[in-house]
DNA sequence: GGACAGTACATGCGCATGCATTCAATGCAA
DNA sequence: TTGCATTGAATGCATGCGCATGTACTGTCC
């Protein structure tokens, strides 16, 4: 009830708050900029691409077997209908994906990969998970419980 | 031919650490975007801006007192140093900020928040908090058993 | 059938970012 | 001192993003 004027200080949770937060932020950019950077420089993809053939190798089969639609796959790498749309059509130029028309609804679009997709995010995933390893391992903060040992 | 081999499943400790990666970018988009609405919204700041000064406001008196250089702040807000020469000519120009040139190194650039600035910080705190812990409330660590099958 | 609200994706636009470059000031060496 | 490499910050440029809007299609209600 006291917030009038002691708005200098927060309280001890948070303060934690803010600690993960930062926390977070730090493991974010830290992940972020080196896989823009490695999975850039060496494959020609950013990390939206790269997790976006990730998400299409895990949803379907290779090149015109049954795929993911647009708004099935903008939640899931966490961008904007827009921003997909522009992704896909990048990818779609280097050749990495299909775009068709849905056959059942004209309005929406299957999302397909190529062969050459496929491949690329085949040699691409090697370095990518490295980059999580050095960025990521290890420290995963307040951990609860290793379930990756099995 | 990259299927020959098993190049489709990672070992399981590469799935933890991609499972790992990708709540912390859930956790990230949900947060930043929220942060970036709302402070937006209500405040006229980014995330990066709030971010900014609250960095100033813990590293110096206000307005003309001791201050932050420019490349001091870069790393801790995680942006590069043309993003935050522009940021805080942003702040700047909201009368945030004042940007007055270093007296020991004329190539340098002391950072001081105004009187407004921190004014508005402080009333924007409250919201950020709230963002916060509507978007990272209580998990605070990675996989505990909540995790999603999509 | 025809009009209308709703959905799926594409596109115009403005903004924030990073990289490369530039400009100014500093430090060091000859 | 002059000359040169280095550092701190600002700027040109290209890119990717989100919001708002446009376009095409669907389903419903009359």
């Amino acid at each position: 009830m006291a917030e009038l004027d002691s708005p200098a200080l927060d309280s001890p949770a948070e303060a934690g708050l803010v600690a993960a937060w930062r926390e977070l932020l730090a493991r974010h950019a830290a992940a972020a900029c080196m896989l823009d950077r490695e999975l850039g420089d060496k494959y020609g993809l950013g990390m939206s691409e790269f997790e976006v053939l990730e998400r299409l190798v895990e949803g379907c089969e290779v090149d015109g077997r049954p795929a993911l639609r647009v708004a099935e796959l903008a939640p899931t790498v966490h961008l904007s209908q827009s921003a997909l749309s522009r992704l896909m059509a990048r990818l779609e130029k280097g050749g990495l994906v299909t775009r068709a028309m849905c056959e059942s609804d004209r309005r929406g679009v299957m999302l397909a990969l190529t062969e050459a997709g496929r491949e690329r995010y085949e040699q691409a995933r090697p370095l990518h998970r490295e980059v999580l390893r050095l960025t990521l391992g290890g420290v995963s903060g307040p951990a609860c419980g290793e379930s990756d040992a099995d």
